[in-house]
RNA sequence: GCGCCAUUAGCUCAAUCGGUAGAGCAACUGCCUCUUAAGCAGAAGGUUGUGGGUUCGAUUCCCUCAUGGCGUACCA
């Protein structure tokens, strides 16, 4: 006790003082026999119950909890405000009502604090649904000062590195999470109507396939070996195909070891699904009865807003092939192309960068999302990918060098990746085998995965799959910059001294 | 990785030409039994992100570092 005086007397800021002065009076409540933290508290209603009853609960009894946002003391009686997860509700205490013990209890509580309120509904004068207090609870001491109850917490460092006192004050935040947990709700049911089954498959892995990205490196010590965390879990779910699980989805986590930015956080969540025996074209349909559904159950009307933009996500979508929209929107035919050092050739022509170590179809993809990515605000299919860069994708019929894969843009932003799944063991062997030879030339590293083509020899019905990045789908839904507006904890660096 | 911007009280924000930091909310002490951004009176709260430099004097100018934001690059 002496010790930590004597601290506090040497690291002495305002922030202690604050904290002092509330410890402070959570010693005087145990004084009075009052437990700070005790179990519970049963309430007979929650806040957003009370509030929507109103009229109904004049002159009844109720019951609520939760914590004390404000406080209007006048001498004798208060008013203040509690909030739960479903709202906010005034309550009025009047010393001669509580008792003046009750009422002395009350005077040692904070803003911030929990509480149990017990007492009859009345409105006041100027109309406020209100509980009149007869008893009081304290249910959990709070120690640090909430921010400011007019303006807010504003400081976009400490809303995310403290996304609890982010939630605690700004109501907006909790309504994208809900809109969150709601999407993906929303997800489930429909797939589950269409008796999708959802799985879980391994997040540690020893071969990082299903797409090209730098993984995060683990290491299982009594195994002695090193593992990846997934960046996809497409290979693992393709073999579920092979095993008769032909209608399947997973919505879980990838982790990939790159940059940060609005748009990529390293850990995000991925819905991928796979339904056999169909091709990449009824995937298109999926997402559009998808996005159809999600908007039926969460918005009423196929529209949402971005910035200044309304999007329109009314179906069917437009389908546009690649080439098409290169030539429409760079007015160059890309079809002509003929190799690395033309497409290079091209780019310089149209003022568009890239790097020496940029493949043809990576200084094409430079290309697309500067002239044609932005201008993609409803939603709209582009198909027609080359195949050689779709290794996991089944290549047309008529053309081999065209994927049978479309990817879907929505507010110049790719949502979705679908296409026909190659279930040719040999072209797939060969595919890998060919993509290895590039990666040796990111000096990435990589293996073909063996154990996945060996359950392709033992034959994978057709079969079409579906990638949703989940969290820029929140961002669509709940117009927001940043991924990390609707990632509860995004990534963020060690907080410094 | 690079560029630009930001960092001041627990929170939200001020501070003129470089002259030694102010307010509101919260907290504290009084008063106040229908308030609601309650009110009134009083008092308190700061190593101006970090470390250096220039200067008689730095929140202010210069440099370093840290964290964050935006842009850009990277990312099938």
């Amino acid at each position: 006790m002496q010790e930590s005086r004597e601290n506090s007397k040497n690291s002495k800021s305002p922030i202690d003082d604050l904290i002092s002065q509330r410890r402070q009076k959570m010693k005087e409540l145990r004084e009075k026999g009052v437990d700070p933290y005790p179990n519970g508290f049963d309430a007979t209603h929650c806040i957003s119950d009370i509030l929507k009853k109103g009229r109904e609960l004049e002159g009844k009894a109720v019951s609520a909890h939760g914590r004390i946002m404000s406080m209007r003391k006048m001498g004798k009686a208060s008013f203040i405000h509690i909030q739960d997860m479903t709202g906010r509700v005034q309550a009025y205490l009047k010393r001669d009502d509580v008792g003046s013990e009750n009422y002395m209890i009350f005077k040692l509580l904070d803003i911030g604090d929990f509480v149990g309120l017990s007492g009859k509904m009345f409105y006041t004068k100027t109309g406020e649904l209100t509980i009149h207090v007869e008893s009081l609870l304290p249910l959990a001491k709070s120690l640090r000062p909430l921010p400011e109850k007019w303006h807010g917490l504003k400081d976009v460092e400490t809303r995310y590195r403290q996304r609890y006192v982010d939630l605690i004050v700004n109501e907006d935040v909790k309504e994208v999470f809900r809109l969150r947990s709601g999407i993906v709700q929303a997800i489930r049911k429909f797939l589950d109507e269409k008796d999708y089954l959802e799985v879980e498959t391994p997040m540690m892995q020893s071969i990082a396939g299903g797409a090209t990205a730098k993984p995060f490196i683990t290491h299982h010590e009594s195994l002695d070996m090193d593992l990846y965390l997934r960046i996809a879990p497409e290979l693992y779910l393709k073999r579920l195909v092979v095993g008769g699980i032909e209608k399947v989805y997973e919505i879980n986590r990838n982790f990939r070891n790159e940059g940060i930015s609005t748009k990529h956080n390293p850990e995000f969540t991925m819905l991928e699904v796979y339904n056999a025996y169909t091709d990449y074209t009824s995937m298109m349909e999926l997402c559009e009865s998808l996005f159809n559904f999600i908007t039926k159950e969460l918005l009423g009307k196929p529209e949402v807003q971005s910035r200044e933009k309304t999007i329109n996500l009314k179906t069917p979508w437009p389908r546009v092939s690649l080439y098409d929209i290169l030539k429409e929107k760079t007015g160059k035919d890309f079809s002509e192309v003929d190799g690395r050092d033309d497409m290079a050739k091209l780019a310089d022509s149209l003022g568009v960068k890239y790097s020496e170590d940029n493949g043809e179809h990576k200084i094409m993809e430079h290309i697309f999302d500067k002239f044609v990515q932005p201008t993609l605000v409803d939603p709209v299919f582009i198909v027609d990918y080359p195949a050689k860069h779709s290794p996991l994708a089944k290549p047309k019929k008529d053309n081999p060098k065209i994927a049978q894969r479309f990817e879907l843009f929505i507010n110049g932003q790719e949502i979705a990746n679908a296409y026909s799944e190659l279930n040719d063991p040999i072209q797939q062997r060969a595919k890998m085998e060919e993509q290895m030879k590039d990666r040796e030339l990111k000096k990435e590293g990589g293996v073909v995965d063996d154990d996945y083509i060996r359950a392709l020899e033992y034959g994978m019905p057709p079969c079409s799959g579906l990638g949703i990045g989940v969290d820029r789908l929140v961002m669509l839904f709940t117009g927001s910059a940043s991924i990390r507006d609707v990632i509860l904890f995004p990534q963020m660096k060690k907080e410094s001294d």
